[in-house]
DNA sequence: ATTATATATTGCAATATTACGATGAATAGG
DNA sequence: CCTATTCATCGTAATATTGCAATATATAAT
């Protein structure tokens, strides 16, 4: 019914599928690849750099605010966006938490 | 319009958001969650585990195979998933150096 | 062959996402 | 005050996702 059960599972599952979720578009990767590089925060170059409607950025910028990913400061007239430093490193945890978990195989990979 | 134009993005960045889009859901987790503790393989008992009709659960490993993260194998009348280990380390790092990539911040984390 | 078991696929309804034009709000400069 | 600039929000169209019942397929056992 596009309406996910998210009573049925943990508080942890529910976590990582909303930051997946926020990393589940190459224009808000694009994005947070941009402010990775940039450090110094940006705002809508993001419509010069990418290729997309200045109103589409807006959405995916908030988005990732929504996601408490990056955060945004109004600068005068421009809004200056970054990463949140304290987030990006939990985010990392919590997907390594995961990635790590895979157990070893022995020697011949006889997983399955 | 609801089409990603991925023809704006580099090939990474259209994977790392294809495999986010593998984790953006909170039963795939589960599974995921599921296969990594019991390394040996499972098929329908994700159907008891989550509260999720057998068709969804179906829908959901396809995805997840889909996306290259997990391997079905046949034995007998039932199917056996796993996660695939090679895969899973090119994810875990694909998804490690985006979040290593963020710079030191100085004394004072003056990012913006 | 028939039945039981296990999983995949199809078809559909409800909802979510993506994209953008148009409009609104807020600031800076004249 | 008027205008330009920058960004957010609204409204809308196109498409994708989620979930499940029903049905199909395939193996194993009797």
């Amino acid at each position: 019914m596009g309406i996910t059960k998210t009573d049925l599972f943990t508080k942890e599952q529910n976590e990582l599928a909303v930051l997946a979720k926020a990393f589940a578009h190459p224009a808000r990767i694009a994005i947070l690849q941009y402010l990775l590089d940039s450090n110094t925060c940006i705002n809508g170059d993001l419509v010069n750099e990418l290729g997309l409607a200045q109103a589409t950025i807006s959405q995916h910028l908030r988005e990732l605010k929504n996601a408490g990913l990056i955060q945004g400061n109004i600068e005068g007239v421009s809004m200056s966006y970054c990463i949140d430093p304290e987030k990006w490193e939990d985010v990392k945890e919590l997907f390594n938490g995961m990635f790590d978990k895979i157990h070893n195989c022995g020697p011949k990979d006889e997983c399955c």
